[in-house]
DNA sequence: TGTACATCAGTGAACGCGCGTTCACTGATGTAC
DNA sequence: TGTACATCAGTGAACGCGCGTTCACTGATGTAC
């Protein structure tokens, strides 16, 4: 059962890639050290190799979203000229797409509840992540329109608006209730960043 | 033990009443049965002689919540001109007292999260207090700016942001960081709506 | 080259605990006679 | 008016279960001699 110096890494890795999806679908509450490890093909007992305490591994999770997060919002970001790019972003943040699969969409809509209820750990990954977020969406407003009066304190307010119509229509058992506020969104988000 | 015929109801309100803050501060997942009893002066027994189960009663007290959060949304706006009482509830729901005090605020920012997660009860509950309460700012922008192409659509944007810059705000540990994130959605909000 | 031993990622039984839910019971009071 | 009984909100013991965490153990492989 010896293994090369890489394989507890990519064991991590792989403990980190499933819970991070299943945290987000079902709550950090949601489920069990038990479960998130057979997700990830061992048992439960390995856990504590790899983390202090099942809130260490939550902590470390959010870490990791936003990380992948970050990855897929810079590449969309990417997409064409900047006014493209972001309107592509826009379109899918607030998606039916993202909306129906929060497991790999962003962790902003997903777990902010929940992470106020935790301490210190999470809270700081969350703040972490989001700021990198701030940073992102800022440095590229800033080439749409660079003569904004203050774009780190739009890109925030863009954030806060984004991440909650996503909440929202997730939390309604109403479809059109649900599109038409990601609709709304949409268009005022849009309209905000001079892309109506 | 008997008691008069108001009594039972009397004692489901307030079982509602104190499970309702006890559920904002800790999650739905956070508190059990027999401590949301006992806080109301119970024992855990008599639970299912006022609810079908656990999810019941966190169904109605979203609607609670909501109800109490319209009464206030109401009386806010009524201070002053109209402008005046949407300048007030823009800056009590995105000021300090209301991020630290989760338990007796806004089950947009306190539940989307969990509700998200929950089967149809929970989220009718919430779609319904979610439509409640876009109903309520539609019509008082109205009064504000009887011209602006679509009220309802900026209501139900200007609600998102709200919730999600409470929600981002009281996710990160750094109390700087969730004072820009408010600061930068108070300014927002109330360019938005020709506030500034 | 062959053997003995150390390493350590992962296993699985066990821990105490609190969970949601059930149910036989209590006992003060209203009602029937 | 006085007694027997029905009502039913609330009690508390008990249920099976899954939780987070601990720990003695396994066993394949690298290293020492």
């Amino acid at each position: 059962m010896r293994y090369d110096a890489s394989h507890k890494e990519e064991t991590r890795k792989r403990i980190l890639a499933s819970a991070s999806q299943t945290i987000r679908l079902k709550g950090p509450d949601g489920v069990g050290v038990a479960k998130l490890m057979s997700e990830a093909g061992l048992t439960h007992g390995g856990f504590y190799a790899h983390f202090k305490s099942k809130e260490d591994l939550v902590a470390q999770t959010i870490t990791e979203m936003f990380e992948t997060t970050l990855i897929h919002l810079t590449r969309t970001l990417a997409n064409g000229t900047p006014s493209q790019g972001l309107r592509l972003y826009i379109d899918l943040y607030l998606g039916r797409d993202h909306r129906d699969h929060p497991e790999t969409g962003c962790p902003m809509a997903a777990l902010s509840g929940d992470v106020a209820r935790m301490d210190a750990a999470g809270k700081q990954a969350f703040g972490r992540g989001l700021s990198m977020m701030h940073q992102v969406i800022t440095e590229h407003l800033e080439q749409i329109e660079p003569k904004s009066v203050d774009t780190a304190s739009l890109a925030k307010s863009l954030t806060s608006e984004m991440a909650g119509a996503l909440a929202m229509a997730r939390a309604t058992f109403d479809d059109e209730q649900a599109e038409s506020i990601l609709a709304s969104s949409r268009r005022a988000v849009k309209e905000r960043v001079g892309l109506s």
